[in-house]
DNA sequence: GTGAAAGCGCTAACAA
DNA sequence: TTGTTAGCGCTTTCAC
């Protein structure tokens, strides 16, 4: 592996000007610039990152981290920030904790450690301990889905409340007026919060009662939507259901196909957040375009390592897709 | 950030012997050692990997480099890489090409450059130019279902011939004779080729024809398997269709819905690969078990890394998940 | 068992 | 416009 060093040798000028012809400084005359170029060319020089990052204390690597690679929602918004971030000269990469903190925690140290230049975390912050890692990181953040109190940091999130509001209108308008609800566990999240509001209002606001016995509570697993649909289909004057999030509504699915009734044909089904092409064809939802959310919080810590100091930016974006395979049958 | 060189004049020893202490150096005297964790603990002192790198030549992070962080086929492997490499220092990041070969040759180039302790490469290898970096990269690798010729490389490829044979076997274990296929576009893809074969093996021995005629071909997306549908649906004699990978049985079974028809219901459907659990519902396949294959690829991958200079490991992974939803009906 | 010194490859003042 | 020097934080001889 050539060096600066070498080039030096061989151009003649010293391993400043060869810094300066690498880094593009103006000041260069024509003539050595291509003559260390040339010697560049020939030796397949190429810069160590790592020498140069020593000095200017920054890695051009920004990690993302999310919560569980397996899930659409989660590696979608990766697609958008790959894309932003290509030919940009920095180099994205994953980090999946499978929700697991304590990893969470040690990579954003390392990510300290190794001085990258940024920071894309999509994952449940909870402890103390790592809200302390956060509040003291010297390198540029943009959250995604996130909220922390007082936070220094840009942040793109998604409109819960309105992806909660919308598919639950969508099933209003499929005929039903009795629609149970599978909500997460944790009443302290911001997004399961708002999602089932978003839910309730929609049913007051066409005019049907919210019926409290018809709210469950899964663990946004495939089994916990499984558990409540038990639940769900032994009341007969429910026609519809609608989740937290996708994974319940599959396991919805799964027990109702148990009883032999079909998803969009026996009942309704929705969930409040961005399904993937795959899985979208007999459910109803509402939610952001998760690439666009990924591109957008790209730029945001574009600008930021390029050192730009606006003020903060709390970007919230408003549901983009509206899915019902069913409404062709009433446009 | 604390230094060596503030730890050295905390305690009054050498820059050196801080070092030591650091790297577990035994002539270390047990009194100088106390004293020098005791500073370290103190100022929360942890070492700049940056810098040891410059020395050492190698970063602790290890690249998996997938084709497409969307698909479960090659997600899930990373689970497994990670699991291994958890707790050994190196830290693993997913970097993904949705199959863009230059992005590839300049992640591929970007590692060597940041001199990565290893790379784990899931993903495409076409061109020359791609087999080339890979002939002179001078860190560990270790190949994911990939085959190169006169590779230097350990490798873990999953049985994709069994894969095919179990799946039709199944297919016709389900009452089908006459079972369409759908290829992927290339042929001289080893991958495509060997599931295609374990197909025609499983239909001759048991004793049925081979019918060109019901063998198509495919682009391995939705897309083409709803175009492939088409044809095959319009020969009633067809009653099971058997698929290379997912994306074009999830097409198969798009049509099909279109015409009223449900899967494992009014005709059977198989895919040579292992399906996530949220989609297998429906779907007859036969795979190996993918986070396996990661957890191997990382073990010998450690082990390089580690300055093993064992003999070239080429692990072929059998078939460990035959899947059958129907399978309950005749056992 | 410990310290001094050199150097990894590069950039960033400061001179010239 | 170019070269010289110092130094980033660490490891690694080589003495003592």
């Amino acid at each position: 592996m050539p060096t600066i060093k070498e080039i030096s040798a061989i151009t003649g000028v010293s391993k400043s000007t060869v810094s300066r012809v690498i880094n593009n400084d103006p000041k260069v005359s024509e003539k050595t610039r291509r003559l260390v170029l040339d010697a560049i060319q020939e030796t397949k020089y190429t810069p160590n990152i790592i020498a140069r990052s020593m000095i200017t204390g920054k890695l051009p690597i920004v990690l993302i981290i999310v919560g569980d690679i397996l899930s659409y929602h989660f590696a979608k918004p990766v697609v958008g920030i790959e894309r932003v971030l290509s030919d940009t000269g920095y180099m994205p990469v994953v980090y999946n904790s499978m929700y697991d903190e304590d990893k969470e925690q040690a990579f954003l140290d390392m990510a300290k450690q190794f001085k990258f230049a940024g920071v894309i975390p999509m994952t449940a912050i909870g402890s103390e301990q790592l809200a302390r890692t956060f509040h003291d990181i010297d390198i540029p953040v943009v959250l995604i889905n996130k909220k922390i109190k007082r936070s220094r940091f840009d942040a793109v999130i998604a409109d819960e409340y309105e992806a909660g509001y919308l598919v639950t209108t969508e099933l209003i308008r499929c005929g039903s007026h009795r629609i149970a609800y599978i909500s997460g566990p944790n009443i302290n999240s911001r997004i399961n919060r708002e999602r089932e509001q978003g839910y309730r209002d929609a049913i007051i606001e066409q005019g049907f009662p919210i019926d409290e016995n018809i709210i469950f509570k899964g663990n946004l697993d495939i089994a916990s939507g499984y558990e409540a649909a038990k639940k769900i289909f032994s009341d007969p004057s429910i026609t519809a259901v609608c989740t937290n999030n996708y994974l319940m509504a599959a396991g919805v699915n799964q027990y109702a196909a148990e009883l032999g009734k079909r998803p969009l044909e026996n009942y309704d089904i929705g969930c409040c957040e961005t399904v993937s092409e795959l899985n979208s064809g007999d459910i109803i939802y509402a939610g952001p375009d998760l690439q666009l959310i990924g591109e957008k919080a790209a730029e945001l810590l574009l600008k930021r390592m390029q050192g730009s100091k606006e003020p903060l930016q709390n970007i919230t974006f408003a549901v983009e897709n509206v899915h019902n395979p069913k409404a062709a049958a009433f446009v």
